[in-house]
DNA sequence: TTCGTAATTATGCAAGTGTATAATTATTCG
DNA sequence: CGAATAATTATACACTTGCATAATTACGAA
């Protein structure tokens, strides 16, 4: 009468996988790759380590799906601010970038976890699709919000734009995330307009939604 | 008879301390850090576990070593490059910025140990010192160009446009480094001379020195 | 209620991890 | 040439890792 068999309860194929992908992430997030043990992602996800074989194969099916749902739940999130900018072009562009450029998404965590993938996307050529057609999208996001401000300039130029405010989005991202407490709240946000307006030409600052956009 | 004892010779503690690190950065650059245990770091140092013990005390004090040298030897190779640009501030800039977009600086496995060390420089005091003061020490610098360029700003603006700059080429290297095939040769570089260019309200791109700076 | 089945847990194992300690051997110095 | 010593290797160990397999148990259907 040592040991009692643990109770369980079935809680179905779609919360097993939702409770291990984001108890997966977390720990990655935390402790980087190394701390995602399947015996530690089994424990957060209050579970035993043979359900992530039952319900992915293999650890290494997990943490594909795992940056998948990370991939896409991005995406998503950027589509949604995308959706909700108002006003002018330049004030939905404002809006973008800033919302790039703040909590939650610069955050040491966030960094954390995309850092804790690189390494792996560079192996694995599924996640390197995945990595790579998300990066795309907030792109062409951004692409599609320069093209419609009220500029003339030749279709080519377009493309190079883009990434170059791609570039200065992803760099202040990183640093922000890098070393917090090396900038003044919303500074980065407050640079990365200066920046984006002045690569495309046009002034984002002096938008009356500098303040907030809820 | 079954086994002979393995030959060696003594090569002093420099040899072997350079051997080590050199060993634990290949490996961390190649496979990430899983990559890098005792004893693969060994097999290449074509040395003993043990050694690693007797130079460095631990895994750990190897890899913060690895860590603090690879920065050194970065922070090193910039400064050669700002030391050796001639001519007028501009063109100075231009180089600068022309020699971190370009290979061998932008190179996937050289994006594969810095992602690789960046969860440890989130835990590791330390090596968060070390990465802070590699950062600053490249913003300096690009500070320092910046200043010399003839434009007439407020101080206070210098330091944002150092930060702007460093974030587009921070991030061109990355894209670059993650998706080489996605741009072409010397694509990155003259998007970012056009980038940084655009935010210091100069021109860097009609310089002579666009091919070449050996 | 009973039974079948799929979800879940328990156990075991081979391989790999970092590190401590002991054994050896190359080199230096007298 | 011989002895001392530090550099290097060898061995051992406790622990962790991922995974396979077997045992159970919760739940739906009849």
């Amino acid at each position: 009468m040592i040991g009692e068999r643990r109770k369980f309860t079935r809680q179905g194929e779609e919360a097993r996988r939702e409770a291990l992908i984001a108890a997966a992430l977390e720990l990655i997030a935390e402790g980087g790759p190394a701390a995602s043990t399947v015996r530690a992602i089994a424990e957060r996800a209050k579970v035993t380590p043979g359900l992530i074989r039952h319900y992915f194969g293999d650890k290494e099916g997990l943490t594909r799906e795992a940056y998948r749902a990370l991939m896409d739940t991005m995406t998503e999130s950027n589509r949604a601010v995308l959706d909700a900018a108002q006003g002018t072009a330049a004030s939905r562009l404002a809006a973008f970038v800033r919302a790039s450029l703040r909590p939650p998404v610069v955050d040491p965590e966030a960094m954390g976890l995309w850092a804790g993938f690189l390494h792996m996307v560079r192996q694995d050529a599924a996640m390197r699709a995945v990595h790579e057609a998300t990066y795309l999208q907030y792109r062409d996001m951004l692409q599609e919000l320069i093209a419609a401000l009220p500029r003339d300039i030749p279709p080519a130029q377009l493309r190079r734009d883009a990434i170059a405010c791609n570039a200065v989005i992803d760099g202040l991202w990183l640093e922000g995330s890098a070393l917090p407490e090396a900038f003044a709240p919303d500074e980065l946000a407050q640079i990365g307009l200066a920046s984006v307006g002045a690569i495309l030409g046009i002034d984002l600052q002096t938008d009356d939604e500098t303040k907030d956009n809820t």
